[in-house]
DNA sequence: AAAAATCTACCTACCGGCCGGTCGGTTTTG
DNA sequence: CAAAACCGACCGGCCGGTAGGTAGATTTTT
């Protein structure tokens, strides 16, 4: 728990969260551990490489407790408030670690560029595949599947990043607004222009 | 139109949307231009100048048009719907812009931060100021304005980031889901756990 | 069990290269 | 000819990364 190895990837998430991955230097992070510059490479072979093990951590972390979540439950509209609730706690919860997956891609080397890319489908696609599924059994509205989804995960996303634990707001009651909001933005028989028209 | 300060602020609109703006050198903004590295000084005092003119300039273009298209608009509903419209217009017409504008708060000096912050805290006042008069005259449900104004401006503006000019979508039918979606999660009488609750 | 070999985890010292920025001079324009 | 616009050469400094070494624990050999 307290090996090296961990500490230099815990002093990274903190330093790439607040300073972002270009503007955080290897010195700077070995100062934070305690240790000499040179030290960080032997426990990881590069600074790119260190942003992608916290970034495919955090994806493969995501991806598996969505997951573990969803199943069993098999209402479809009890479904999208899961994902949606889940989404939020694991956003709330490792708040650090998600902003840097969502902001410092351009620091990846082509092929862990891809890498990421692929686990962020995969998890998009789960809840294009719950919209999907609620269009056709008429409980959600018609409507483009990709961009509602995107809506969602954007939204939710946003909230965990500039929630604060000291802030006037509960996770719960953050949870409970998007939840709410997300379910009467899809649901059939609502107002304004037609979707999909 | 053509004059090299002009010149300059484009290409590094370019180059800082698709590189990031620590990413970015001068002699690369130069090379774009045409010119040698020493000329952009002549211009521009600073690297961190020219990233704050560019934000400056959009913010202040962005909270003019606003009010722009709101002047006179009294219902409001309507004007929920109008300042939705009118941001996802203005995001998708200056897209590079308004990314940067997002996504690179942290080049800036503590002074030029405060003053983008300050306009865009004054931009997010609007939205807030018509989710309150709407929840005052019975037409939005009750909710937290700030949380509920977070959310209906990140959902834009993301919805303005990934799209394509050749995608499948127009501009309009982007435009018409985001204004259904949240005018339906604004609106009384919807579904789901009561908001504020 | 003593000696030899190996491995772990770190160190100091250094490298080439690019960075933002400056200086003094030169060309272009009105 | 003066002002505006631009250029080539240069600066100190920090960057990511490497080379080579070492103290101490562990493992292997005899």
């Amino acid at each position: 728990m307290t090996d090296m190895k961990t500490t230099i990837k815990s002093v990274s998430i903190d330093l790439f969260f607040r300073k972002g991955y270009f503007a955080t230097s290897i010195s700077e992070i070995a100062a934070g551990c305690g240790i000499q510059k040179a030290s960080i490479y032997y426990h990881y072979p590069s600074k790119e490489d260190l942003l992608f093990h916290i970034m495919n951590a955090t994806m493969t972390d995501l991806t598996d407790s969505l997951r573990r979540c969803l199943s069993g439950e098999t209402d479809i509209e009890q479904r999208m408030r899961t994902a949606v609730r889940e989404h939020v706690r694991f956003h709330l919860d490792r708040q650090k670690e998600n902003f840097i997956a969502n902001s410092e891609l351009r620091g990846l080397t082509p092929e862990h560029y891809q890498v990421i890319v692929e686990k962020r489908d995969e998890y998009e696609e789960i809840f294009q595949d719950i919209i999907r599924r609620g269009t056709q059994a008429g409980v959600f509205a018609d409507g483009d599947a990709k961009i509602l989804s995107y809506a969602i995960l954007t939204l939710c996303t946003a909230g965990a990043s500039w929630y604060k634990p000291a802030g006037r707001l509960s996770v719960k009651e953050i949870s409970d607004i998007y939840e709410q909001f997300i379910i009467a933005g899809l649901k059939k028989g609502n107002f304004g222009p037609m979707r999909g028209a």
